[in-house]
DNA sequence: GTATAATGATACCATAATTGTATCATTTGT
DNA sequence: ACAAATGATACAATTATGGTATCATTATAC
């Protein structure tokens, strides 16, 4: 999990947390003790992918723009770190001359369809609720 | 899986397809197709970690130095890649306050533990073999 | 109606990790 | 002695990550 996801999800919680009060970004950045310009940046791209809800002017902010119970963390981790790739090839560059019968690619596929499935259970608001 | 990984990976298996005949980078690089002096590299890495046993002067080269069935996946890992971590706080700058109870963590915890046992049933033998 | 406090958009920068190169010394079989 | 291999190590290019800075736009509060 990389930074930006990381932030973005606690972001989510805390705004979660804050049932339906417009949340602004220098709020946040008070408490989650995280810069500022890049949470903006992250709440912008989230306000562009249709997670939050923006409001400009004066006392403007970000709200859920949807059930915290329907923010799957797959959705952060797709939107910052791209879409979650099954290991294609585990070489890269030079396509592989047995893609079809690798065996690695096999058993990693199985195992990352594991954590895809668990990934996928994962939402804003069981990790507020604890479930 | 990064590269390094990726590398080694494949010349190993293709190391111990050569039953016992020491192989050379050079030999190995035109088989794989990968750049000689970043091979070279690796190979001596995985010599110093005792994977592979080097032989030097004309007509040296390396040779597995363990059964094909004990070189596990998940070592290469570790050697390349560091070790498995466990995502210890999702927030990895100021330490959190809750890592005690976090719920993502746990959460995370269990999926990680399950990909390392099913990474420690890899080995290059089970590659090769297709079991 | 204007000042203020917020977001939108975007371009830029710094650091670290990854990936790869180059070189010279040492060893050993022929 | 020579050739062909590894050992050791320093360097370089590229990419990804993490973070800044700036200016325009919008809307609320007074
Ligand atoms: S090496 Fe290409 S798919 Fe396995
Ligand atoms: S946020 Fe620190 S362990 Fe979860």
């Amino acid at each position: 999990m990389t930074r930006d996801t990381d932030y973005a999800l606690r972001a989510l919680c805390f705004i979660a947390g804050c049932k339906g009060k417009i949340v602004s970004v220098s709020k946040l950045v008070r408490v989650l003790k995280v810069p500022q310009p890049f949470l903006r940046k992250l709440l912008q791209i989230l306000s562009k992918k249709g997670i939050l809800k923006s409001y400009k002017g004066n006392s403007g902010g970000f709200l859920l723009n949807n059930d915290p119970g329907n923010i799957f963390l797959v959705d952060l981790i797709k939107i910052f770190q791209g879409p979650f790739i099954l290991n294609e090839c585990f070489l890269k560059k030079h396509p592989c001359p047995n893609i079809k019968r690798c065996i690695l690619r096999k058993k990693i596929t199985r195992i990352e369809e594991y954590v895809l499935k668990k990934l996928k259970g994962i939402t804003v608001s069981c990790l507020l609720k604890g479930d």
